[in-house]
DNA sequence: TCGTGTGAACGAATTCACAGCG
DNA sequence: CGCTGTGAATTCGTTCACACGA
């Protein structure tokens, strides 16, 4: 309802972002069985939380419940919506036309979500001028040209460990804002430049750990 | 040098685990390049966690360094893949044919660090009977046998969101006792199971907060 | 001397608990 | 009354700083 002013810079951590796009999902749910209300209860069993958490996470950006009722879904949606930048188009580039990069262009969250894909690139003779959907795949060299043209604002690295610095660094080099690597390599870009990592061993070893 | 007893009840944080699992990948490439130590710092620059943190990480589980020296990264290495559950082979099931489950199975990283794909199935007439290397895809139908008759532990649900919870009930039905779950769908497992979620779609709403 | 191991200090994240409002 | 919004209390994770031993 009364979303606080922008500039007053909040800092928001890590899982609270996290915890933003479970709710986001959730309400998601809520939305599509036309549901009028849901509170900070349905919203902590579904993603895991406590309800304080929730009230607390949501109150970083405003006030947008009705008390002694709960939230409208469709409006908290809206407003999670703007508060993750899931309002906008994001424009990605994807590197590497391996196994991985087929199964991000074929996930269908992201298209929903505003991410839309729109090149691939690999250095594998056999694989550039394949066509994937309506994407070609294309020769690392044009990753520069192809950035710029198609205003490309975010980098994925779905490469082998050992291409993904030297990508990082071509992406950073097009002038692309935020890199989402995939590739079990620790990367090096400037501070300008958003990094986010995944390891999908890691999940395997927490796993491990948790079992033994 | 001298590990903790196992007894005490150690509480390690998932922050924790996670960052063993960075000190591990850095001291492989230690041992690889043949270094005869590693201190702190190092552990540290290459993880992103502070000297102070890695020490008090390692000390949770025994005394592993000299001091003036650092640690003996072969020694370490032995220590942490112990602590993580890596010195054992791990059976796992992949269920989801699909285009992220040939990424996995592709994946050098699991099967170095010991955990052996060691069926996948599908639902899928058109891929069922496909041979991927020296594995069949196997029906659905057969995942409750051939978990126990191969002794999977760990099952990988990569499967649309809408099979999901299904496919969780039947690999906790064939006696699995741990999954990881790429489908972006909440799921429900007994206690005595241990579930970990990958969703992709988070670390790329991450990156849009942070760009926005 | 150097870097570990660790209690003590600190800061961040979470939970508690209740006032406030629909 | 019911559920939000939020200070206060608490728990948990991190950093500091230094004694200790190689």
């Amino acid at each position: 309802m009364i979303p606080k002013r922008r500039e007053e810079e909040i800092r928001v951590s890590d899982s609270t972002v996290r915890r933003l796009s479970a709710y986001y999902r959730i309400l998601a749910e809520f939305v599509e069985r036309k549901e009028t209300t849901i509170s900070s209860y349905d919203l902590a069993e579904g993603s895991g939380a406590t309800p304080a958490r929730v009230r607390k996470d949501l109150s970083t950006f405003g006030q947008f419940g009705k008390r002694g009722t709960g939230y409208d879904p469709r409006q908290l949606l809206a407003e999670i919506r703007s508060i993750l930048g899931l309002d906008r188009k994001w424009r990605v580039g994807l590197v590497g036309a391996g196994n991985l990069a087929h199964a991000l262009v074929a996930y269908k969250e992201f298209e929903r979500e505003g991410f839309v894909i729109e090149a691939v690139f690999d250095n594998d003779p056999a694989k550039i001028g394949q066509l994937w959907g309506k994407l070609l795949v294309e020769p690392m060299e044009r990753l520069g040209s192809l950035s710029r043209e198609r205003k490309l604002t975010i980098g994925i690295i779905a490469t082998p460990a050992g291409a993904a610095q030297d990508v990082a660094e071509r992406l950073v080099g097009a002038g692309i804002q935020g890199i989402l690597n995939f590739a079990p390599r620790k990367l090096t870009v400037p501070d300008h430049v958003t990094l986010k990592n995944v390891n999908l061993a890691i999940e395997l070893e927490g796993l491990s750990f948790a079992l033994k």
